[in-house]
DNA sequence: AACTAAGGTTTACAATTGTAAACAATAATA
DNA sequence: TATTATTGTTTACAATTGTAAACCTTAGTT
């Protein structure tokens, strides 16, 4: 039940069906070969493997065929971010978000927002005692 | 002056030398083979491979080479964390953050930690107010 | 029923990556 | 100086990935 391992260019089809689903071929290449500038067939392709892997699904309806994903936002994220975090930096979340915060990549609001998460959290896990 | 792509298997040699160097190839290879189950020729590739895009340098002493980062630690995963960021997250760092919040890989110890991270960057852009 | 168009499937091909064998250079040693 | 051990360099090869052409199937249309 692993889920199957997707690439750069397979994850912006599924970033499209997470959004919405179903959508045809039609309405995806209509998106990707704009925002990617990949050729028709290119995208075919894509879409093909990723039928292969089992990570998306399509029903035929006449002549047009829709799209849904089979692999969850929620799953694939989490496995991409166990991934990172194990790939990179060894399982150290500490190192990976202190690293995050030290490159001052985040705005006011962005540490505003992350400090309500985290209380969130804190209290969440406090229940737990 | 980009900084050279830096493979998963290449990292493990670099995560050595940012731990200490300068180090012989033996001592990597002894470590390595050991820890990642690889040959010495597979360690002896990405070295060399490492060396081509002077990601490392090398001296030689008599007979034993002495191996040298040339890729920053710091540089390096700030390069990396920005690119994860783009390519999975399209660079919405919230996102990035609550999803590994809410996929609960922390202790709370973690929690803590980070809590006071966050406070200490915090202080730091209020003083540029 | 033959034709056509929409969209899926097969094949292709180069670059990158993991994995490693074979080869080469050279400093220390016999 | 010939030998050997250490360690770097070249070559190899399959799998994955990005990129896409060529081909096939089938549902509407004439």
């Amino acid at each position: 039940m692993d889920l199957p391992k997707i690439t750069d260019s397979e994850r912006e089809v599924m970033k499209l069906l997470w959004e919405k689903s179903p959508q045809t071929a039609n309405e995806i290449i209509a998106v990707l070969s704009a925002k990617m500038q990949w050729s028709e067939q290119t995208i075919k392709t894509f879409l093909n493997r990723l039928h292969n892997k089992k990570a998306i699904r399509f029903e035929k309806d006449s002549r047009s065929y829709l799209y849904y994903p089979l692999v969850t936002e929620d799953s694939y994220y989490c496995a991409e971010n166990k991934s990172f975090l194990y790939r990179v930096y060894d399982g150290a979340v500490g190192m990976l978000f202190s690293r995050f915060l030290e490159d001052e990549m985040l705005t006011d609001e962005e540490i505003e927002d992350l400090s309500k998460l985290l209380e969130k959290k804190r209290k969440s896990l406090e229940k737990k005692d």
